[in-house]
DNA sequence: TATGCCTGCCC
DNA sequence: ATTCTGC
DNA sequence: GCAGAATGGGCAGGCATA
């Protein structure tokens, strides 16, 4: 059954490849050792030992990060979408394929295309010469000893400040503008296509700097639009303000601004994977009759806030109406970075840190200009680096731009700190935790140090903010606000507050809660709540909360505290509530086994797994927003061997988009049901892949595609792919749960109505000794639906009693 | 009024 | 959410 | 290790449309 395409360069490249494979750290074998094994969801009862070439497939890290060579050399640049591939053979034969004629760019003769050509051709070629750190760009040999890392901050720091020292290159003509004057939009598309050429994060943050630099100086007024429109929102996360646009209508307004229809648009977005080239390769002419007044930032910021404000009847119409006025106003690259702002992605390597790092050095420069003192080179530099700390830090407690930018512009990086801080009723970033592959790694990590376990629930992350004045807000992980969703919470959050607790901000979990088995619910049942309008006497799913930190308590920011003082306290201001409020479960195990124990504990219980926290001493600290080490998580399905995994025949596929360009971004799994001989959809997948495993899964399954579906694929309710594939290729898949689908087939009829999908699906590895008929049977992933259900935690617990409301 | 598509936001 | 990758 | 960019299932809510 193996096609010929299969058993190609992939499997012999590989199988070579894996002849050296040193490894980094144990992680197969030992880990695995201690792990209990794998549940395996599967056909075979033997558990297969995955060939070599699977293995290196599967785990790229444990052969291709070893070796010393820089393997990853032979991958296709990443963001360039041609020039790089079809230097390399292969990518050619795809070019044919997915894009058609080839010629499509070189016929154009419009402004702005010669920087287009410019910047592709870089891209290609490496050539880093204009950046503004200049030629010395180190050639990175890589380098990862800590010193190295240490000395390549110091040197990075006084080479931006190199930057800011010499004079500023003259402006080409559209990009520069007159003091007081309102910010070009072609001023800042044009400082997105330097950033968009480079993947080095250092040039990346210069460039922006550079033009943030010039917004202070000139246009001090426009710096807060400038900075939304570079990390692409329109106001805090918690003010809840949204485009209302998407792909869809988006391409019905590309297509009506360039008199193109829709399906013209959708053959090209699937080709070229990206709407805003799409729009920039095919703008009509006729606009370029009449020359409108440039489009300008806060123009542009205003039009895109009157999209966001637009509803009722007709407004998505509205909306196309102010995207198509916008596009016809766009010149050049304006079009495609337009667009990709109305998409939510800029996709130029450039996101909220690195906005946050090139604000703060912008605001250290200017004020460096202005004072005429000139400081030395290495003050400069130990400023910007002191500026970047302070303006990270601020905000995350203050993830507010409105706040943060004319508190900036006005006291300085110097008095931020004290403008700006931690403020009940605006959300701060939350910490956030590594996942770990190992109980072992985890000891390894915080060897010797005082660490606690909790329960990570399946809930909903809640940090909630009780006011002096009794109010409460909720916020969501991302910072949106939630108070409105969980309306019971003004009534019960005083039964849990104990005297003497003014105001406080706690950081819990809120979790769907049987009232009358007294357990958990799964979190598919506590997302069907209502979101907006609830009223506490319509919520049908009751919730419960657990409070793990405590971030605030009367006044006083507790950040800088480590978590057993933290938990302390959280502990001594606030009781638990019997169904209502409880302290997430926590033990303070210290060994592999009595971790194991609490592990599983969790998992039988209804978690999804635990969190382990360092105590105290270093990193002990609340660390908003750093996916910190210190914070770690554990679940069963990370752990290696561990967690149900399925074996799965690929059925279908999805054009990639953006840096997936040429490949399948995704793909459409199924089981086979013997008994009807039909193949049932159960989720698609689109992570897991190493670019490389991304090109060979190309070219297997390309010359398997089919006109047309097969009769025999059964695809439930759910949108079909781009393109079907024959059955042939088996995949096993990892997933953290099993879910009953409104839209999936597979298990059909076996646990009620629903199929069965997957949550979390990730790839694994090729399944070459399979075949499709011979994949996970219905029945068994029935079996795994059923297995997962929570148990009652009745029996565990007593009754009443704060000892043992505790427990959970 | 019912249904279905699209979007945004949880995980 | 998970995962991969360049810096 | 960080930051960014690919991608998942599934829900409510808003709108368009049958």
């Amino acid at each position: 059954m193996p096609t010929e395409a299969k058993e190609t360069p992939f499997t012999l490249a590989k199988a070579a490849k894996g002849d050296k494979p040193v490894k980094k750290r144990e992680t197969d074998s030992a880990d695995a050792a201690e792990q209990s094994p794998r549940k395996k969801v599967k056909t075979d009862e033997q558990d297969v030992k995955p060939t070599d070439a699977d293995k290196v497939d599967s785990k790229p890290s444990t052969s291709s990060s070893a070796s010393t060579k820089p393997a990853a050399s032979s991958f296709f640049a990443p963001r360039s979408s041609k020039p790089a591939e079809s230097s390399k053979g292969k990518g050619k034969e795809k070019e044919e394929l997915r894009n058609g004629s080839a010629d499509e760019k070189d016929g154009k003769d419009e402004d702005g295309d010669e920087e287009m050509e410019e910047v592709k051709v870089k891209r290609a070629g490496k050539d880093a010469s204009e950046s503004p750190s200049g030629a010395g760009e180190e050639d990175e040999e890589e380098a990862s000893d800590d010193e190295k890392e240490q000395e390549q901050e110091q040197e990075a720091a006084v080479k931006i400040a190199d930057i800011f020292t010499k004079a500023s290159k003259p402006d080409k003509a559209q990009t520069s503008w007159k003091a007081g004057e309102p910010v070009p939009y072609a001023a800042l598309t044009a400082t997105f296509s330097k950033i968009a050429a480079t993947t080095k994060r250092l040039e990346i943050s210069a460039y922006l700097t550079e033009f943030l630099v010039n917004v202070i100086d000139k246009t001090p007024e426009d710096l807060l639009k400038t900075v939304y429109l570079c990390i692409n929102r329109l106001a805090p996360e918690y003010e809840s303000i949204e485009l209302g646009i998407g792909e869809s209508l988006l391409m019905k307004a590309i297509g009506e601004s360039c008199g193109r229809t829709l399906a013209q648009v959708k053959a090209e977005y699937k080709k070229i994977g990206d709407l805003g080239e799409v729009a920039f390769n095919s703008r009509t002419r006729q606009k370029t009759l009449f020359k409108s007044k440039p489009l300008t930032v806060r123009g542009v910021f205003d039009e895109l806030k009157k999209v966001a404000k637009t509803s009722g009847k007709d407004s998505q119409g509205r909306k196309v109406g102010i995207i198509k006025a916008l596009l016809a106003k766009c010149e050049g690259e304006e079009t495609k970075f337009l667009i990709r702002s109305l998409e939510g992605k800029l996709r130029i390597g450039l996101a909220e840190k690195t906005v946050l790092v090139s604000l703060a050095h912008a605001a250290v420069t200017a004020e460096h200009y202005k004072a005429d003192n000139k400081k030395s080179r290495g003050q400069l530099a130990s400023q910007l680096e002191f500026g970047a700390e302070v303006v990270k830090a601020v905000f995350s407690e203050i993830p507010s731009y409105d706040l943060v930018v004319p508190a900036l512009l006005e006291k300085g990086v110097d008095n931020l700190k004290e403008a700006c801080s931690l403020t009940p009723g605006i959300p701060l970033k939350p910490m956030l935790a590594k996942p770990t592959k190992a109980i072992s790694e985890v000891l390894d990590r915080f060897e010797g140090k005082q660490f606690t376990c909790e329960y990570k629930y399946d809930g909903e992350r809640a940090q909630i903010h009780y006011l002096e004045d009794g109010s409460v807000r909720v916020f969501s992980r991302n910072s949106e606000d939630m108070t409105v969703k969980y309306p019971e919470f003004v009534t019960q959050l005083p039964r849990c507050i104990k005297e003497g607790t003014r105001s406080f901000v706690i950081d819990a979990e809120a979790v769907a809660w049987d009232t009358e088995e007294k357990r958990l619910l799964e979190f598919q049942k506590l997302s069907t709540r209502k979101r907006k309008d609830v009223k506490v006497e319509d919520v049908k799913v009751k919730v419960h909360l657990f409070a793990f930190d405590l971030l605030y308590l009367n006044g006083e920011p507790l950040l800088e505290k480590n978590l057993r003082e933290r938990r302390v306290l959280l502990r001594e201001h606030l009781q638990p509530v019997e169904g209502e409020f409880a302290f997430a479960q926590s033990e303070d195990a210290s060994t592999v086994d009595g971790i194991q124990l609490f592990l599983d504990k969790s998992i039988k219980d209804g978690c999804e797994g635990l969190m382990v926290k360092m105590l105290e001493g270093e990193g002990s600290s609340y660390e908003p927003s750093r996916r910190s080490i210190h914070w770690l998580k554990l679940k069963k399905d990370y752990l290696q061997g561990v967690g149900d995994s399925f074996d799965l025949v690929v059925v279908g596929g999805d054009y990639g988009k953006g840096k997936r360009t040429n490949v399948y971004g995704a793909f459409h799994l199924a089981c086979y049901d013997a008994e009807s001989g039909t193949y049932q959809l159960i989720c698609k997948i689109g992570t897991g892949f190493s670019d490389e495993a991304l090109k060979q899964h190309y070219d297997t399954l390309k010359p398997l595609e089919l006109a047309q579906k097969k009769a025999y694929y059964d695809v439930g309710t759910a949108k079909g792919p781009d393109v079907y594939f024959e059955p042939r290729v088996v995949w096993e898949v990892l997933a953290a749960d099993l879910s009953l689908s409104p839209i999936y087939s597979a298990a059909k009829g076996l646990c009620g109505d629903r199929g069965i999908s997957l949550r979390f699906p990730r790839f694994i590895r090729i399944r070459d000794d399979k075949d499709p008929e011979s994949s996970t049977e219905p029945e068994q992933i029935a079996e795994a639906y059923r297995r997962q259900s929570i148990q009652s935690g009745g029996g565990k617990k007593g009754k009443g009693g704060t000892a043992d409301d505790d427990f959970w």
